[in-house]
DNA sequence: AAACCAACTGAGTAACCGGTCAGCTTTTTT
DNA sequence: AAAAAAGCTGACCGGTTACTCAGTTGGTTT
């Protein structure tokens, strides 16, 4: 692995973990055994180094959710929406740092004066919210989801969902224990005329 | 306003709004007029400060939602949970810093190593979804709300609230176009059986 | 008026921060 | 092999940080 490549590894993770402004370069360099030099030879600052990194996040995620609905198959729309929450949870395990990162506030923070990471955090946004839509509007064709908002109601999906993921990741409530629960409130919220 | 009141409004406005780290004791010092040394005669340390902070920030909490609850009259289960995501919605708009400090990392990392921070959290958790659980039982007991695990319910029910208020916080949607569609999911959640 | 005390002050401190730069090493091009 | 370019280094810099402490202030008690 290039030294680039870990710095962007190392730093993601710290920034994920610890935070932006409690993560240092001299940490940064510490870890990688890159000089500090070295790393804003490559990322001209450290802002600059975390766009970077939401960078590439912003292309995991979508590439991931695209790739699993590329293969999956369901048998309705409803079905499409337990299976992308369940994705979705899934997911949210896996890419445990890349979501913390979406988590914290300095993305959103630096998202008011910057554009590109407005972007990225729009694309990101934007993807999710599109998936838990497309399954409503499937169910509704298929007539397996009732004539609701699809979009609006695809937020309000979306955020139920990443709520819980939160509430685990705050260590307040456990996400799987809630699980069975979740699928069954989004059944009745979108079944229901 | 004695130092030490003006010293804990000024830095629980900061620490919402800039996050803990982002703001400086100088800071602070230079808002409230006080000598930094008056901050730290006052408060050992800064996180003892950010502790006082989110103390008073989980009596205003419980304060408000239990006022609420004494004055207003429900005629049934549903209805009250529907004033409860109303009033939620209301509180989360006009305690904008409160809810803004605790939509931030920094809480949750202190907790991890601070047991009075926890408990704080867990407090003002514990009674928010008490208050979205109290009508889910009403309403069981009425006949409004459907047989679901009171609990569960009222977790999903509070992280969906809580989602749609931090997609306003963090700017990328507006929480009030969705307040129509997030009381019709909810009822829609809880009637059906 | 003397003693006391909580409230308050701000210069001082050591540690750390992001970022720079002149120069070194390695790889690629000519 | 010479030249050029790219990758890398770490000492160094000015600025900021949380926090300390010796000393001042003004009101209350003896």
């Amino acid at each position: 692995m290039s030294k680039k490549e870990s710095i962007l590894e190392a730093s993601a993770k710290l920034f994920s973990q610890k935070g932006f402004k409690d993560t240092s370069i001299s940490e940064i360099s510490k870890i990688t055994g890159a000089a500090e030099g070295t790393i804003f030879y490559h990322f001209k600052n450290k802002e600059e180094l975390f766009l970077s990194i939401l960078e590439k996040v912003k292309k995991d995620i979508i590439f991931e959710f695209e790739q699993y609905f590329k293969d999956a198959t369901f048998k309705n729309g409803l079905d499409m929406m337990e299976g992308t929450i369940s994705f979705y949870l899934y997911m949210a395990g896996k890419m445990e740092d890349q979501f913390l990162l979406l988590y914290r506030h300095y993305p959103y923070e630096l998202a008011e004066a910057n554009l590109i990471c407005r972007g990225h955090l729009e694309e990101i946004y934007n993807c999710l919210a599109s998936i838990f839509e497309r399954a409503i509007v499937v169910g509704q064709k298929d007539g397996s989801i009732a004539n609701i908002p699809a979009r609006k109601t695809a937020l309000i999906v979306f955020s139920m969902v990443d709520g819980v993921v939160r509430f685990k990741t705050y260590n307040l409530y456990d996400a799987g224990a809630l699980y069975n629960e979740l699928i069954a409130c989004c059944r009745r919220m979108l079944t229901k005329e």
